[in-house]
DNA sequence: TTTGGCACTCCGCCCTTGACAGTGCCAAAC
DNA sequence: GTTTGGCACTGTCAAGGGCGGAGTGCCAAA
């Protein structure tokens, strides 16, 4: 590592713990270097014009730019798992009988609350899982609750009142009839499906008409709502967030809007791609906001991605390290592998630190 | 209405509207009252020395205090509901076959875009229900989704994983047992209902592990998770928050913590009440927070709870006019009155304003 | 009882000021 | 030719002073 790239990597690490511009001399008190706050001014300069680092004005210390973040974390940052964590996870896994949701959720308030970062899980695609099945539970005359089930276990439930005139027993046999036509089609394509359909089933549609949008309702609702966000208020306590209300007001209206968020972070991971993946800056507006993801695979079911959520001065370091180990570790364990031994957690890609050849060394001035 | 009560009643609503303390002169401004500053200076002086008002410091305008507000709410409201939210609430009642979550969901986005205040529902209570059945549906050979369905529609699925050396015929026996025996059974009763079985299903008790483990959680959420929150975006514009980044912090923490919210929500409204019901202030360490809810009554099932929830300074005219009106006419809808006569809505207790003994006109100088 | 007038108070705003943490550059030293 | 100390310069930040404004309380007159 050229020195050069050491001074980038201890200005990325102190303004990751301080949130504050650094300066050669605040660099210089907090490590001890072998040269003079001069010297560093000078590297710093370099690395400035090379793009790795920024001012926010004139005469203020420097801040990693995007270009400077990725370098780091391509290059530069060290692996490192806290053992906390280690425990933290086994901990978890070791209860007997879990639900698959309850080890998810467990293993993601560790992450947030290790990273003080918020985490967010994106379920499998539904469109490609198989409707399995429709039931209709009448609750009273007039009202009833469909349930639509697919074959990954994916259940979503709508109440809904019957029309006047229609009897319980006219959508007990649409729902028959829609069972023996639809299951077995990808969720995707069941509307298509009910759309061609129609012209043939006209003798039910007085009956199908509630089931029609109830499943139209809930097949919109597969799509936006299989996600789960943990650990929120870890961003509330960003010092980033805490001054400029502008900023989290733009976050959280983000977080809250599920589907704009599942937006946000789909296209971050890419169809198939294994191992971590990170996304710096303007996702959809947002520039101030950096994220993590990995994906795991659920038993039996398609993967899932879990990502982690925070500022652009994140600590990467410690996300990444703690992430991939944590989806190494939910992959082996959903595999079925019961046992604790983390000799099984290395076969995950996480991009390790890699020397390259455009190293932020050259000057050409 | 004594002058008295009717600069109260003028404070009061300006300061909903600019949420500045307000002066004397200024309320002479604003409507041409015909006294002088001098005059409603005296009226001020008394209204806060009976503590209907308060000063933020010496030489302040005045703002309302609690029981400002209060007696504002209960004697000086004028009652009025907007056009404009009867148009968009009969557009979304008349729209064929909905959903009731669907249904609710749409009324409360009206409620809370017109009041500009997040609107919370909260379902009935879910101890009562009565257990319908457990399903087993098995995904691949170690996985399988249990769904938990009361007598209700209320549905609640967990997938697990089996453990090692328990088949999935295991489990299936110990759900056909666990159905004969709980099937009936209200959900607060469960749990100590399974603890009591525990003796005579020792053999089952292989397969049940899981299925325990499931319910169990199940119906912990059973008891958190029934609610939804609408239009929290609206919460973020509020100018008390917007300055006050440790308010906001707060509130978002209560809004992002169901089981907190539910408490400080549910013990607002007492058991079995009717009609409107408002909350103005300390629910649990938030002081600047406010809250109007009604019930309304879901089909075939217990009423659910609607609450508007904001800033101290809310509308709270409106926003009870409103609620008020919306919860009518969803008892009437939900009561299977598809027709959007408004004579309809009239029976609702609304605490309309009324004269009470100890007017703030007495005084003892 | 109402009113106009007056002195007083406190907040918020703007401006200045000084301390401070930086930078860039240069000439001397290694 | 790299490194270093020194120096001038620049922008931020917090503290302080001065002012105008919005408000109050009180008093004496109508």
């Amino acid at each position: 590592m050229t020195r050069t790239e050491s001074i980038l990597k201890l200005i990325v690490e102190h303004f990751i713990k301080t949130a504050q511009p650094v300066g050669s001399q605040t660099l210089l008190d907090a490590y001890h270097l072998d040269c003079s706050s001069a010297t560093i001014r000078n590297e710093m300069n370099a690395l400035e014009k090379d793009g790795y680092l920024e001012k926010t004005h004139t005469s203020s210390g420097r801040v990693p730019s995007k270009k400077g973040y990725v370098y780091y974390v391509e290059h530069l940052r060290d692996e490192r798992v806290d053992s906390k964590v280690k425990n933290a996870l086994e901990t978890v896994l070791s209860r007997q009988a879990q639900t698959v949701e309850e080890v998810i959720r467990q293993s993601c308030e560790i992450l947030s609350n290790m990273t003080n970062l918020a985490s967010v899980v994106l379920g499998p695609k539904v469109e490609q899982e198989k409707l399995l099945s429709i039931q209709l539970i009448p609750l009273s005359p007039t009202t009833a609750t469909a349930l639509f089930v697919t074959d990954q276990g994916y259940v979503e439930n709508k109440t809904f009142m019957l029309q006047q005139g229609i009897s319980m027993d006219d959508v007990k046999s649409a729902v028959e009839m829609l069972n023996k036509r639809l299951t077995g089609t990808p969720i995707g394509e069941v509307v298509d499906k009910m759309e061609a359909m129609k012209p043939a089933l006209t003798d039910y549609m007085v009956g199908v008409g509630a089931i029609y949008n109830a499943l139209f309702q809930a097949f919109a609702q597969f799509a936006a709502e299989r996600m789960n966000l943990y650990g929120k208020s870890h961003l509330l306590s960003q010092p980033e967030y805490q001054s400029d209300a502008g900023k989290l007001t733009k976050l959280l209206g983000l977080i809250d809007n599920p589907s704009e968020l599942r937006e946000a972070l789909s296209d971050s991971h890419e169809a198939g791609e294994d191992g971590i993946h990170i996304k710096i800056g303007d996702a959809s507006g947002l520039d101030d906001v950096a994220m993590v993801s990995a994906k795991v695979a659920l038993p039996g079911m398609e993967k899932a991605t879990i990502s982690l959520l925070g500022p652009k001065r994140m600590d990467y370091d410690k996300a990444m390290s703690l992430l991939s180990y944590v989806a190494e570790r939910l992959d082996s364990y959903f595999a079925g592998e019961k046992g604790s031994e983390e000799a099984k957690c290395q076969n995950r890609k996480t991009p390790s630190p890699k020397k390259s050849q455009k190293s932020p060394g050259g000057k050409k001035r």
